[in-house]
DNA sequence: ACTTCACCTTCCACCGCGCAGAAAGCCCGG
DNA sequence: CCGGGCTTTCTGCGCGGTGGAAGGTGAAGT
């Protein structure tokens, strides 16, 4: 990635004009059995043994071939008291270098803290993968009251406030082809389970420039979150700040929006995005 | 054998007479190359084009079928905009699975942050992976001068504070195999490169309870750390903090020291460890 | 606009390697 | 001391992975 010395319209139109090229469907047998071995470990009870494996349609001896391979890398481990397995702490090196090799995740974790000390509330930073977003940072609130860290964790796109602030920025393509897929599952009595709505809600986001997800996912918790946006110009990530309702009463949002808006422009301007001088919208 | 019948000594026992089973070494070209791949995107440039893989001893066919054959679990992803390869979020979800399944990794974030407030410098926390001490989780300090995250990184256990805390309490037989083994490459001038000055230090932390790392693996950085120990007795973790020398002269590491030490104990209490009742120090 | 070039993607026939089943260790509890 | 449940090793068969070469696609040079 040398200097780009070209406009920044340039890359943003060849990006937009790229056909969905699609690929011959490639796989292996021997790979797919070895990531639903680690899938297998990162599910459920914390160590297996190897018996367990043999109910997802594994063959014992294939699946301890498969295992023992895997410990080489230290993909999975053994553990020394029990004997059984786990997750390796190779996985996790990989993990967190697929972290840290994204732009976001590089300079995005002191403005988290700065968010996450201004508003007292757990900030995070997610990143959309097709049809859910990626919790890759989260920065804890010190209230004790606050939910479990969700870092690693996937939740769908279309209820949550770093979701929806990606979504309502999406190229609209892409966020037709996401709506014509998606099952809008209410999560809660306040989920937002129509399309249209949905739509209507995102124009909203883009207007007031954050979104609001108000007990859409979880009950009892509120949530603002604004868009980051990469150096062509298309939306990256999502910052959101979250606490339960009572700490976050609809009339004091605007505290929260401002300080969230803040940090997301910055790492957006970090990133290398200058915000279109003035309105690029077209129709 | 079992030399240490103490009180509490069933599990702690069949763990230390566990012999050191030698199992067939399997393996797969399949999945060794896989691995390999992933391993390469880990290292150098963020992106990488298919034929820099070839420079691994790879045909460019057979990278392309692994390397789709992995996108197709989010292991690599392929980067919108410039077609180049990069390492997917799959594996993010996997490592973070990996952490968030260690008993340390479940209770330690709280106290680490709590640590981090008190001392105001970035806290720590690592585990021991044969000859090095992989960084599972730090808090930043709210410095601005600060050292880039190590989390998810290795380092060297002579030189590192938590690797000197955790080395101090191994078994000796562990110990004796990692001197052993182990070359101590200096790291700064202050580096300790002597082997029996190395037990010498270890012999103080034991006495102390905490291990200090004066600039000995970078220049202008010291740190205080303390062993952390499961419910079985053995010591499973280090708890870090570490800062520039100007903001922890030596004069005043008692007061890092005790927070530290009070940290640690603290979670190697969630973890089920009782100390024993009082010094059975022997000898 | 034509050519070149560099790279990605596909195809195919050979043969190597992973597969499953079985059998042999191992460790515990009775 | 023996039996049951589990892990680990062994082995021939057959599938699936392999690498070579050929085809496609875009971008840059002439």
């Amino acid at each position: 990635m040398p200097a780009k010395s070209s406009s920044r319209g340039g890359l943003a139109d060849r990006a937009r004009s790229k056909p969905p090229r699609s690929i011959k469907a490639y796989s292996s047998r021997l790979l797919d059995r070895s990531v639903l071995l680690l899938k297998i470990l990162a599910t459920g009870s914390v160590e297996k043994r190897l018996a367990e494996f043999s109910a997802a349609g594994l063959h014992k001896s294939t699946a301890f071939r498969l295992l023992e391979a895997l410990r080489r890398h230290r993909l999975v481990a053994v553990d020394e008291v029990t004997g059984r397995y786990r997750l390796g702490l190779g996985l996790f090196e990989l993990g967190m270098a697929a972290v840290s090799r994204l732009d976001v995740g590089q300079c995005a974790p002191p403005f988290l803290e700065v968010l996450a000390k201004e508003t007292g509330e757990s900030a995070s930073l997610g990143i959309f993968e097709d049809p859910e977003v990626v919790h890759i940072l989260r920065v804890e609130s010190t209230h004790p009251l606050r939910l479990p860290s969700l870092a690693g964790r996937r939740s769908p796109a279309y209820c949550t406030g770093i979701g929806k602030a990606i979504l309502a920025h999406l190229e609209p393509e892409r966020l037709e082809a996401y709506l014509r897929k998606v099952t809008l599952k209410p999560r809660t009595p306040r989920t937002i389970t129509d399309r249209e709505a949905l739509r209507q809600d995102l124009r909203r986001v883009r207007a007031r420039g954050f979104s609001l997800d108000d007990e859409e996912i979880f009950p009892g918790l509120r949530c603002v979150a604004a868009p980051i946006f990469g150096f062509d110009g298309r939306v990256v990530a999502g910052l959101s700040v979250a606490g339960p309702t009572s700490r976050m009463p609809k009339d004091a949002l605007s505290r929260f929006s401002t300080s969230v808006l803040a940090a997301a422009s910055t790492i957006s301007g970090r990133l290398g995005f200058r915000p279109p001088a003035e309105a690029p919208r077209r129709s």
